[in-house]
DNA sequence: TATAATTTGTGTGTGACTGACACTAATGGG
DNA sequence: CCCATTAGTGTCAGTCACACACAAATTATA
């Protein structure tokens, strides 16, 4: 029996939650409420289950700090250096969501005093090897914008091509023309009118719904080259 | 002290080895010389140490199988299903590595009856998932292919146009135009003349080699849209 | 109820890049 | 010396990316 004489790592998953809120791309952390980094803010996570795949893992978390399922969930990267725990070696296993906007209110988990919504762009200081975490998840959150539908996952069901564009400037950090915008993602097509309006302020503005047949197509090739 | 309250899985690197063979894409594998799988062909790997970075073991696994060190790794993805071992719960975060071609014939590791080169086009039975990783290494071999330098990273220190354009014909699959792809590989100048010639067959071909100081710069853009 | 303010929505021209395509140049072997 | 083999080169047409400014529809206000 091999597996019994090697020394076996814990094994965690934590889970990267982006949502936008209030015009700011923002994530969602927790002040660990035990040592070690205790008051610290980190993102969440746990144990994975022994009779549970890591992807479970990972949507159990996510359930467990906001209440949702049904979102965006992918696979990151596994940092597993032997000291980035002080209590022994930790394995983690990180992924990130990204939940629609303003779908929910964090809620606190067992292990997290408190939890809430900080802007990437205004971070605290992160307890572990979080920020590295966290910053390679927003790497990899802007570069998988430029070529899949990824963006789409951030938004309402319904949404206007104003609402898409901001997205997109808020994620990127930088400011995109209306018109080529425009012209690139309905040449896309992977949107489609829903035959609304949104009114309430200047010129009513056409409601838009991403077209879910299109996900597969459009994983293939990149959208803003 | 949380660490002791939830079971642990074993954790384990593997490490799928590309090179090219003969004008071929060919892949390491070892034979299993101990159950389960006993007899069949699989991705060389192996348990991390407990005070071994990931990195660190997917590296001595290789040097293991090969005996090179100083090649291309990069973590591909973390597989976790709760029955891909029979023996118990194995976490597997795997790593694929380029070794250029015809520098190393492989040798067998302790928990190896047995280990050879197979072209990706022609690959035996392979036990535990690892077909699936190895389908999924490919995947991602051509993706980086298609935009970053990576390509450069299986080939010796020297070689012409024509070595390095068949290099990506056989990973890609596909022919390619030689002017068009002349005109890219030299218009993203990730590449140097040696001022020396490779003779014997048909009109000497000028050599070239990688320039280092350009990896950074290349992985920005793609080389092949 | 007219006017201003706000936000949506639209087209063109220019430069760059992609992809298709065929011949000449340099060497080695017979 | 001729032939076989492989290396190396340029152009044209179509598509794509990007820069750029004004009219249309509604709401708020005078």
């Amino acid at each position: 029996m091999p597996l019994a004489d090697h020394p076996r790592p814990s094994v965690t998953v934590d889970v990267i939650i982006f949502t936008l809120r209030d015009g700011d791309l923002q994530v969602l952390l927790i002040r660990r409420k035990t040592s070690p980094f205790q008051g610290m803010w980190a993102i969440p996570g746990g144990f994975v289950g022994i009779d549970e795949s890591l992807e479970e893992a990972a949507l159990r978390e996510l359930e467990e700090e906001t209440g949702v399922r049904d979102v965006y969930l992918e696979q990151l990267y596994t940092f597993g250096g032997p000291d980035r725990d002080p209590r022994g070696r930790v394995i983690t296993v990180t992924y990130f969501a990204l939940v629609p906007a303003n779908t929910l209110q964090p809620r606190a988990g067992d292990d997290a005093a408190e939890a809430r919504w900080w802007s990437v762009y205004n971070l605290p200081p992160l307890a572990f090897d979080h920020a590295d975490i966290l910053a390679y998840a927003l790497q990899r959150l802007r570069y998988k914008l430029e070529y899949t539908a990824v963006g789409f996952e951030l938004l309402p069901e319904t949404f206007t091509l104003s609402e898409l564009q901001a997205a997109y400037e808020v994620i990127l950090g930088e400011k995109l023309d209306k018109r080529n915008f425009r012209r690139k993602i309905l040449s896309a097509e992977v949107i489609e009118e829903t035959g609304k309006y949104r009114t309430g302020e200047g010129r009513p503005a056409k409601l838009y719904r991403f077209r879910d047949d299109a996900v597969a197509e459009v994983k293939a090739r990149r959208l803003f080259p």
